[in-house]
DNA sequence: GTGGTCTAGACCACC
DNA sequence: GTGGTCTAGACCACG
């Protein structure tokens, strides 16, 4: 379920955390879903279960979900996450179009492209 | 001329190279232009040498600048390093495509919100 | 009557303690009523028995609450708990003056602030 | 400068954070100023780098201080941190105001005794 | 069984 | 030298 890439140079536990939270946004892990345990998850992917612990906690503190000691993690509302990753998008594409102006690319290439990849996207 | 964010989380060498690069693509430094020694650059922003050597070493590996033993390091041809900024930016508007399409953003809020930056940047 | 919030990071039985105290405090629970039994109120809320029985225990020890083997548990004499209450409050209140010395919140601005929520509490 | 509370319950990262934070906002380490490196910390007061690690991690991500990789750890601007202080005192306030009323503590003896321990406060 | 904290020791990138 | 990440193994509180 979970891939971790060893030659991706962001850590591990952030790579768990980008996956896990991408199967909430895409619907697959719904609210007041457990989540695997620290110690499972961990033999699962092969590797430390402090690790996994850290990817756990970030996402608790973001309130992606919640934990409860002795009975395990489960999936907040889903809401406040769709939100800030939406907030999140905005934010880079504000600095794309920065540095595309920059590089002289116009408005029109630039919806243009965006339009082509939406069109990709969909196909799949 | 350059100024370096200790804020920033990123590696003073990377933050050395933007800055460059983008005053390369800002057309302010223009080809053949030679840039200010190791050592110059180094005392003027106050920065360990090491570091300076490492942004010019990355950005002569990459193709922005040349060095010429004895004499120092000069601009490139803009034209590989605008080319380059281009690809960047559109893999990575690549990548916000299809994180727009997961989060339920359509292609028209996304290019609504792209000409409203564009707008923004222009008005600067 | 009593509803446990799994997203609370304090621990269940600490939840049970405060949510009987609170009825007892309000008067909604007597001197001398019994109690439900470990076991039916670990059925009512759904609730590992021993997180009950440690509630209790808890209750117990700091005589909020007193147990007769064979017949179950009743509220005790509730003088000394709100006693108790008073005085961790003033405690807090204590801790909390000093705090906000530290970051500069003067006596009228604290006391101010005070009566508007000893209003708002009023207006419920 | 930093002393542990072993008995304390909480954990030893959240003293050690409390322990800083608390002598930024009495104005003894003042904005930009070094902090001491995680193994010199860990070693003066005998615990673990880890711990101090994930002190000043919990730190930078809530923007009391800053870390550059090479160079070391640093306060950051100190504003940010005194206003989220403030509003955590009033949070607690209020809290302890609602409490109050539970406990039949009227606001006229609520602001007394603060006044009266602003008074001690202030002469100590 | 669960999550959370801590230690010990290692490696990396950066300066 | 610095901060940051990871592993291995231990212990605790909780249910």
């Amino acid at each position: 379920m979970i891939i971790i890439d060893y030659k991706d140079r962001r850590p591990i536990y952030e790579q768990v955390v980008e996956r896990i939270e991408d199967l909430i946004v895409k619907g697959v892990l719904k609210e007041d879903t457990q989540l695997p345990s620290v110690r499972q998850l961990a033999m699962e992917i092969s590797i430390n279960p402090n690790t996994i612990q850290r990817a756990y906690s970030e996402m608790e503190r973001s309130g992606s979900i919640y934990s409860v000691k002795g009975k395990g993690s489960f999936i907040a509302h889903t809401n406040k996450l769709m939100q800030s990753k939406k907030d999140q998008i905005f934010v880079t594409l504000k600095g794309l179009v920065k540095d595309a102006t920059l590089v002289n690319i116009g408005v029109n290439e630039f919806i243009d492209v965006s339009k082509q990849y939406f069109l990709e996207m969909g196909g799949n």
